[in-house]
DNA sequence: CGGCAGGTTAGTC
DNA sequence: GACTAACCTGCC
């Protein structure tokens, strides 16, 4: 990577960073534990440590961290080896994504904590972000290390199997996870026992990855697509929610679709770089306001 | 305040 | 194999 990475008193600058928008990042659905800032900036948990991010004058700064976390922890979470120009590339062949690509400039897929991952995308199963947040926040509260406060918040980690394990289906349901709690204990105890390991699923095949995590209760075809893409590499899975389907509908398909024939056309289109695409396509849709013209009465 | 949003399961055909 | 009601909570 040709940018300069710096170590000041209190975090790690960076000049030069392309195709890094905090915006586009952390407000895509693909994490639940960034938060917005008043000054912009936003402010999130990962891997048990705290971290404020913000944009400003085309410099990328890192606050409360160091050298040593910020390559050990946040060059990988933020997929900094990953050359975003070469993707944009190849999807920008399609007109459509082309267009697409402008609107969801600076994004990136995360790499993130597979189990943390694997319990979010549970819980976001036929559920909004607020929600889903919600119930993360409240699990990580009563289950996770209390990390440290920053600028007035206490931040908690989010719980390993063994911390989450103690948990009831009783207790989740005042996290609000409403009917999720024993999928949640079930992905858990699949965990715990072994009967599923996370870092040794994480070199197979995107179709065999879910296969085994669509073992899980209350995992399916798309949260299973959603572990696999934020937090395993994964970028050839297509997750297919409601929004992609809509949006994969209205610019390419015209119709109806069920969403194994638009995964299909998916790899058809977009190949190994599937995942990318549904991320700016998602963007694409937003500025468009696809989805919303059977009810304008909404936000924005 | 009733209606609705949103993936997966489990049941029916 | 395809189709669909039910699941829980918060927001409109």
């Amino acid at each position: 990577m040709k940018c300069n990475i710096k170590e000041y008193e209190d975090g790690i600058i960076i000049d030069n960073l392309k195709d890094f928008n905090p915006v586009h990042i952390f407000d895509c659905g693909q994490c639940f534990r960034w938060n917005r800032e008043e000054d912009g900036s936003y402010t999130g948990v990962a891997f048990g440590k705290v971290l404020n991010v913000k944009k400003e004058e085309g410099r990328i700064i890192f606050t409360n961290t160091n050298m040593e976390d910020f390559n050990n922890i946040w060059f990988d979470y933020f997929d900094l080896e990953r050359d975003y120009g070469e993707i944009k590339d190849v999807l920008s062949e399609d007109p459509i994504l082309r267009e697409g690509i402008k609107f969801g400039e600076g994004i990136r897929i995360l790499n993130q904590d597979p189990f943390e991952t694997l319990i979010s995308f549970i819980i976001s199963a036929n559920n909004a972000i607020p929600r889903i947040k919600k119930s993360i926040e409240l699990i990580s509260q009563r289950y996770g290390k209390y990390i440290e406060e920053f600028r007035g918040e206490k931040y908690f980690a989010f719980p390993s199997p063994e911390e989450l394990s103690v948990a009831t289906v009783e207790e989740l349901k005042e996290c609000k996870v409403g009917f999720r709690g024993k999928y949640i204990l079930d992905g858990t105890d699949n965990i715990l026992n072994g009967q599923i390991d996370l870092d040794e699923i994480k070199s197979l095949s995107t179709e065999n990855v879910k296969e085994e995590l669509m073992k899980i209760k209350g995992i399916g075809d798309k949260v299973s697509s959603c572990i696999a893409l934020f937090s395993m590499r994964k970028g050839d899975a297509f997750p297919i929610d409601v929004w992609v389907k809509r949006v994969m509908e209205y610019f390419y398909l015209k119709k109806d679709t069920k969403p194994k024939e638009i995964l299909l056309f998916a790899d058809n289109k977009f190949g190994r770089y599937k995942g990318f695409a549904q991320q700016y396509l998602f963007y694409y849709a937003r500025e468009l306001g696809i989805g919303k013209e059977k009810k304008q009465n909404n936000r924005k």
